[in-house]
DNA sequence: CAGTAACCGAGACGGTACGTCAAGTCTTTCT
DNA sequence: AGAAAGACTTGACGTACCGTCTCGGTTACTG
């Protein structure tokens, strides 16, 4: 890959993270970030096909390495503590952001992979370590797939994020991860 | 309430959702909707705050009506059922723009009570009808709170829904169902 | 005439001025003057055709009486000061609103007969008393009419009061003025 | 200057006079503008503040070529015949656009300083032309400034116009003028 | 002095244009 | 030749004010 390349990919990211700490994603234009990174809006769309593919590279990449999985040495806990994790973070600063970009990609297909493959996938992939540290442990149901397990475990926090019918708390998200421990569990 | 403004409201209404059938939520354009219900702007948006809301209003207030309460006699069959029936109508054609409002309504936060007032409200209520229903036989756990078990049981079809990462079949809905009604019954 | 009319009249009268010197013309909104008089909207349009001459009337009425006439005994004093005091009128605080006055009325010939008859009419017959005065004295040339003379004396005011591209000093109006009367009298 | 742009300045200011011409100043809606020089009204409002801007340059830059300054080598004959010229100007088909224009600059002040530069600079540098002429040849007095001159021969027209109190006629034009140039001949 | 007709206040409505914004495309110019 | 710069089109936004209209209730004339 040119270097030239390389160099405006990271520029742009890095001025996107930043756009996207200080306004959410609606500070995060294309004009914007095209401003602040130096790098030509032309270009920007020879990289991503819109600015809601950028704001999710750009946001996920951050994320990947911001949050560590639990180790208890027991699923009940470690499950349970990773719900409480991903409760703080949406209910923390970056929660906002993360339910905007979420938002975005509904609005706008083609920047779904991006979400997808950025933000996701690597989440969804660091579950299921976990869960399958848990089968092999005999701790949970073989019956219930990891897709299955996930959803119920995130599911109702991402349902509050958007919606804000009712907080998220830790009190909430432990209530919550109880319940759904009691149907994945062996 | 003035005779006109309940005619204006009501037209605003019909044409919203004839737009929305047509090309979902970014056909309901303010403009269109002015042309087509022959309202204009200026009353539009003396009755809304914005487009979001309008299509919140008309979109809740038909399905309000659309998705009748299952009465088996029996806790767990109804909650399965009504999860059933939440996740095909989540996969039918109504699903994209039951999406794309609840993406709109994190955009627009000043659309959220809208979208809470005249969609969430009125489902949650119904749900809750059951939750009651089943307490008061002892079917269900009586330390888990409506909104928990509510969250539990259609957090997961959200989620799905918005992302896409996994499909929203029946069989799909079943096993979801069957692993939260583990952790909800008594 | 009804004395509910006659009230309405002068309390929208009474408003309008209220506004004018508070913002100017754009401040006389049909709006404004109904939440500010008290009468409303459609009892406006009853007494007249639109806001303009609404505030053509109030603002002629007032001006009516604020300018006596000069009586020096003397034509060319009595031009010459009467000169004088419009231009430092049109320089005053009141220039302005005159100034959107004679503007609005252009773009909206309708209410071009509400300001000839509250506004020009008044002060145009009470400079022609000042000439026939000097006339029948034969002080001035009996050759001009008084039509000309009174735009050879305030035309020129009144460019300067719209295009701002002079300023309205005393000094610049004793200029005009001698060079206009050198034109004039006898 | 991009190219780019230089196109689309001349394309606006040509669907402005064609508009101007059609229905006057009404007609020149930005939106109308817009559709029909084919240049967006994003790009328009980048090159110019408001509307008054733009018809004060279309019109402005027509009418700089369409009014030759007369020379017959003497300086009362020159200005009386430019009086009666632009008297017929104003009396013309355009005459109306000239003051919808003028009243239009009252209303929007940011507008004036185009209407300056592209309409009255023009034609009042003409006139000092003239009187400039009249000067060196002694014609004229010393001790009257252009400025003083242009508003005593012109003036008068503009008020007229602007009111409508009385008509343009050539008799009418040359009336004025000759009671303005007793004032400012020598 | 009662009844009717004219008038009024309140305020919503349709209409027209405004000026703004951001997305994504496309041209020109520089390196 | 390829990227940067940046101007352009598109499409919608939300706002402002105009002048019209409907409604319900008062006031003043009239028989």
């Amino acid at each position: 890959m040119n270097p030239r390349s390389v160099r405006a990919h990271n520029d742009v990211l890095a001025a996107t993270i930043a756009l996207l700490d200080e306004g959410g994603l609606p500070a995060a234009t294309v004009d914007a970030i095209s401003a602040r990174s130096g790098v030509s809006k032309a270009t920007i769309y020879k990289h991503w096909p819109n600015r809601t593919a950028v704001a999710a590279e750009a946001f996920g990449r951050r994320m990947a390495d911001a949050m560590p999985l639990p180790d208890t040495g027991n699923a009940r806990d470690d499950l349970a503590e990773q719900v409480r994790r991903v409760s703080a973070f949406y209910a923390g600063r970056h929660g906002l952001v993360f339910a905007q970009l979420l938002a975005a990609t509904v609005a706008d297909p083609e920047a779904a992979p991006f979400f997808r493959q950025f933000f996701l996938d690597g989440r969804r992939q660091a579950v299921a370590v976990l869960w399958d540290r848990a089968l092999a442990r005999g701790e949970v149901k073989s019956s219930v797939t990891v897709e299955t397990a996930i959803d119920l475990l995130f599911g109702p926090l991402i349902f509050r994020l958007l919606t804000g019918h009712a907080p998220l708390t830790v009190a909430e998200a432990d209530a919550i991860a109880a319940a759904a421990l009691t149907g994945l569990l062996a």
